[in-house]
DNA sequence: GTATATTGTTTATGCAATAAACAGTTTGGA
DNA sequence: TCCAAACTGTTTATTGCATAAACAATATAC
């Protein structure tokens, strides 16, 4: 016999992983029992202090804990287990404002706002990136990416699947961009963390092991100091990043007017 | 005082991250001592194994050195560090062949096999994503994807710079794909690993969640089932990578032309 | 033949996530 | 008003992990 309330609400909050649940709103605070000394907010600001300062691996319940002031297992009165706790830092990073209006009908400059609103998490964050995908994503903030990103397709004449293909595939691009620049931070501060490296330290090394007969496509690039970016002017992921970005930009271009303005492609 | 041998390999080796310097074949096997009972492809391939049918979190030192009959710190005999056995794993089973001529002039179809190459490593292997990436890639067989990758670029009349950034954007997007169809392979089977989760499952409570005022763009798609692909028929990730793919090699095509044909950009 | 390099093992350390039991605290309903 | 239920934060314990150290056995180089 349970009470008429918000039945469907509960529902969905049954049927949602428990992390999810909480960054929809659907987890009530208990009513009884002593007066709470932390919050989940608190909680996941100190865990992502931790991560931001020492990376995700320094990121232990009992570490996160400790800096409140409290045990490990007090963390768990307020969030059931770490991967939430993950999925809840994903979440507060991605709480970032988008510009309301951009040009009217300049979908490529919206779709770059959009790539780079991405990416400057990776760039902020860059722990963001070792947190494993795990499914697409149902989470209010990620959505209001998805949502935003929409809004620049206003005027384009394709079906909603094609516009979530295009997220999708803008999507993935920020993710791999973000991942790219934030290496090569790393590699430019140098000795930060050990067990990371980047080509940039062995380029010595790789001018002894390529071959021309095991690589002969790659030889002469490497040779030239190109695959590893020794030229300083020509060293900036930035770069990289938007020839890429606008190599796409130019293919869903050419897709658009292919379906949709006044010659088809032939 | 240090024999004459090749004492510039050496300095590479020393100088290279150890489990690199094993993919290289720069770590020479012992002559005193007992004979060895295991070897690194044995360790590897039973890693593998495990990774294959429990996933990556299966893979323990403890394991491993189970399933070949020995102790855990046997290991460490061959491999120096987990992390190191995750690397060797790595370019084992990057280890693929490619055809040795695609139609000469074809370079669309030679980068279309470039990422379906890719991608099929992340389709037999699905703990190959959940490896975080390093760095640029130095190991042999990462080289040969980009040599490869080379060979179909000869006509391109582009620096070495472009061409790496055209080969990175391939990488990044086929590693992108690679991880979306595994998730929609994992949600197809749905009740894999506990913990997973894709939209599908949860269309029903997205469609509660995502209200008209705060996600007016997503509303509609979520709505018509086109986010979480309800319908069969759409229900394919192929799809979404090809049309992907394909605007990415309308954008490089793009490229190609301003920078190429007739009449040069400045 | 012996010193030495190397083997696989046992034992031990430290850290991690998290389950269980516990004593104190607040509140809704009797 | 009072008590049972729902909570709190803590202590303690379990289990699994990577890996360091010490060890006796073994194969090779000189």
């Amino acid at each position: 016999m349970q009470k008429e309330g918000n039945k469907e609400l509960d529902n969905v909050s049954e049927n949602l992983p428990h992390g999810v649940a909480i960054t929809w709103g659907l987890v009530k605070e208990p009513q009884r029992g002593p007066k709470r000394e932390l919050s989940i907010p608190m909680i996941v600001d100190a865990a992502i202090a931790i991560a931001d300062r020492d990376g995700l691996s320094a990121v232990s319940m009992s570490r996160v804990a400790g800096s409140l002031g409290h045990t490990a297992m007090s963390l768990y009165r307020y969030i059931p287990s770490k991967d939430d706790l993950l999925l809840l830092m994903q979440e507060a990073v991605s709480n970032v404002a988008f510009p309301p209006k951009v040009g009217a009908d300049d979908w490529r400059e919206h779709m770059r706002i959009f790539v780079w609103s991405t990416t400057r998490i990776y760039r902020d964050h860059p722990w963001f990136a070792d947190i494993p995908i795990s499914g697409a994503p149902i989470t209010p903030n990620s959505l209001r990416f998805v949502d935003w990103a929409l809004g620049g397709m206003k005027t384009f004449r394709v079906s909603g699947y094609v516009k979530m293909s295009i997220i999708l595939l803008l999507s993935n691009y920020a993710r791999a961009s973000g991942i790219l620049q934030r290496d090569m931070d790393r590699a430019f501060q140098s000795g930060t963390t050990p067990g990371e490296f980047s080509a940039f330290d062995y380029s010595a090394a790789l001018k002894q092991l390529v071959t021309p007969e095991r690589f002969p496509n790659l030889y002469p690039i490497v040779m030239a100091g190109e695959y590893t970016g020794e030229n300083e002017e020509y060293n900036d992921a930035g770069n990289d990043i938007e020839f890429g970005l606008e190599r796409i930009l130019d293919g869903i271009e050419q897709y658009l007017h292919g379906n949709e303005g006044g010659e088809p492609e032939e």
